[in-house]
DNA sequence: CAGCATCCGGAGCGATACTG
DNA sequence: CAGTATCGCTCCGGATGCTG
């Protein structure tokens, strides 16, 4: 079987899956969150100061996103102060693999991207 | 080395490199049209009609920025009428595996995702 | 054939202020 | 500590119409 004949996974049904994983994993934050909670369990504000730049606004709606996807748990602890644990589920972990291909990608490739955009940039 | 460890490739600079990547293909259609040129070379009109439902704009937009990072490249014949051949460059068709996988995984997980999305709302 | 120009609605995201 | 509420800006993307 040639190569491109296995682009059916992308193309598939008009990009249906694969759009319902992009949907989720394009927006600024939520990637960075997976990879942070890699390490293992941890807390909102453990959350908030791991990712320099995030709002609480933000980090709340990615995690919310994350758990009603089913990709990290969302654990309460009934004390005084409220401790509030995030950690991936087993679907979340198993996204680290192709998360990190891609990843490997970008960076093998950014400077060449970067270059051509300068390029294009001077061209027009 | 533990498997948390090699998360820093996403993590790594704030994010920087895996934004740049996915700044560019989690738009609505690149992964497609990269998908769809994975066959070959092809033409601007045959690529709207492989790719039910994208507009003239947004794939001639989708195309500009394939093209300025040097994903695809843009020929043109000086016929009448014009022919235009878009084409995957070498660093575009790397990106075809890294791609591959997310397909892979969206495929394997989309429908979990999607239960779990029902199951959320149920519950709120 | 292969596009560009224009208008417009909605979503993403940041800043800020408030709360059980 | 772990959020919620509100405001406002920007950009994506769809619809439509025009052109070398």
């Amino acid at each position: 079987m040639s190569e491109y004949e296995h682009t059916c996974m992308i193309r598939g049904d008009g990009g249906r899956a694969i759009r319902t994983i992009l949907d989720r994993i394009c927006n600024k934050w939520t990637l960075l969150i997976v990879a942070t909670l890699d390490q293992g369990s941890l807390r909102f504000t453990d959350l908030h100061q791991q990712t320099p730049g995030i709002s609480q606004r933000m980090l709340t709606l990615t995690l919310r996103n994350l758990e009603r996807d089913g990709l990290v748990s969302r654990t309460v602890h009934a004390e005084v102060p409220p401790r509030v644990e995030y950690a991936l589920t087993s679907t979340g972990k198993s996204l680290i693999a192709p998360a990190l291909a891609l990843a490997g990608w970008a960076i093998e490739h950014v400077s060449d991207i970067e270059a051509s955009r300068e390029a294009y940039q001077t061209r027009h």
